[in-house]
DNA sequence: AAAAATTCTAAACATATGTTAATGTTTTTA
DNA sequence: TAAAAACATTAACATATGTTTAGAATTTTT
């Protein structure tokens, strides 16, 4: 009884319950398509929660993705090594937003990036099989793919926009427009990366 | 009589013919998704046949695009201009692909590109109302779109990995995987300038 | 065919960015 | 709380890339 009561508390303090997560990404489906309740349960029922801790990888390299990420709550970035070894920090993403190496995860190939917390995180997994539940069952399941796959696609014309037509500096002023607070949520060298530059490179443009 | 004749013989030596162009985008639909032949033919009929010189701009910055090319032969670019007033081509697009400034049109936003014909260049033109029409009335709509968009998701989100991951040098020697025979098809400042260097560069990277 | 425009290369020099190493600070771990 | 790890800054130097200018080759236009 203690313990069990304990861990209840524990939950309440420190993170978000079950069924609060499951209403947060219920939320965030509803805002982008129109579906009944019993949709919405049937489609939760596929997907679980799971927690990382800072540093912990959500997904490996040289893998075949198996789901997508919801974020709860928590940061992540998405990175990814070069021939030399180099670490290139190539996305952030925050709470509310889903992530997964969409590429793999559609051409069922092997990741070529490791998604890893860059703070504690508390995330949904949606599964291979509730994706596939969905478009299979969904009335909008296409229509709701088709918002996701668009809306990362207008994010993504926006960066390589971004990178042929402004310097790193006016790029590093701007970075919070797209990854609110991301000043106080990672560390400069990330941010150094994502811009394509190095923390030294970044330190000295702070300084003009 | 002898004019009618003349024009005939003209498109049959130099260009394809209506029914044509629009058997070939009737190909590239049918190989994302399944519709009956009269929705085939009603989407097409929404459609119509365009034809652009060399350097003719088939779409201008400043305005909400108001259709997608779909290429049937002939090779076009994109480009923006930064704030210093230099071109940056960021795109090219071959025969049997669609283009637009796809961010602009589905935000209905005014477009940043020019998308601009670099050979002679057959289309076809899919206007804004066909697009719409097949959204609400082929089965198949919402996926058609969502292929689409992951489409150029997976395009985009593999050349981001290069910009970040590979030097110029090596983007170069592998830029015709992905756009086939562009070293006779795009003069080496445009290719210089999707590389993200200048073709003086370029230049000097060929020496080595 | 001649003229004009475009394209590519080359060299010299300028600038932006990378590399390495040292130091002090902050954060994390034990 | 002490030790260790991670982080940010700075300086000195190295390298990659940009800029300007000039000339030759190629393509397009007249």
């Amino acid at each position: 009884m203690r313990l069990r009561y304990k861990a209840l508390n524990l939950l309440y303090l420190t993170g978000k319950t079950v069924t609060q997560r499951m209403v947060q990404l219920a939320h965030a489906i509803k805002s982008m398509i129109t579906l009944s309740e019993p949709d919405l349960t049937a489609f939760l029922s596929r997907c679980h929660p799971q927690n990382y801790t800072k540093k912990q990888v959500l997904s490996p390299p040289g893998q075949i993705p198996g789901e997508i990420f919801f974020i709860v709550k928590g940061i992540v970035r998405v990175v990814i090594v070069d021939a030399k070894g180099n670490e290139h920090t190539i996305h952030f993403a925050l709470e509310n937003q889903f992530i997964a190496d969409y590429s793999a995860f559609m051409l069922k190939q092997k990741s070529t990036y490791t998604i890893e917390a860059i703070e504690d995180t508390e995330t949904v997994i949606m599964p291979r099989a509730a994706i596939d539940w969905g478009y299979t069952n969904l009335t909008q399941g296409d229509k709701l793919g088709r918002l996701i796959a668009e809306f990362y696609f207008i994010y993504q014309d926006n960066r390589i926009k971004n990178l042929y037509a402004r310097t790193p500096k006016q790029r590093y002023e701007s970075i919070a427009d797209v990854f609110p607070n991301i000043h106080n949520r990672a560390p400069q060298h990330m941010i150094a990366s994502y811009l394509g530059i190095t923390p030294v490179h970044l330190s000295r443009l702070k300084k003009q």
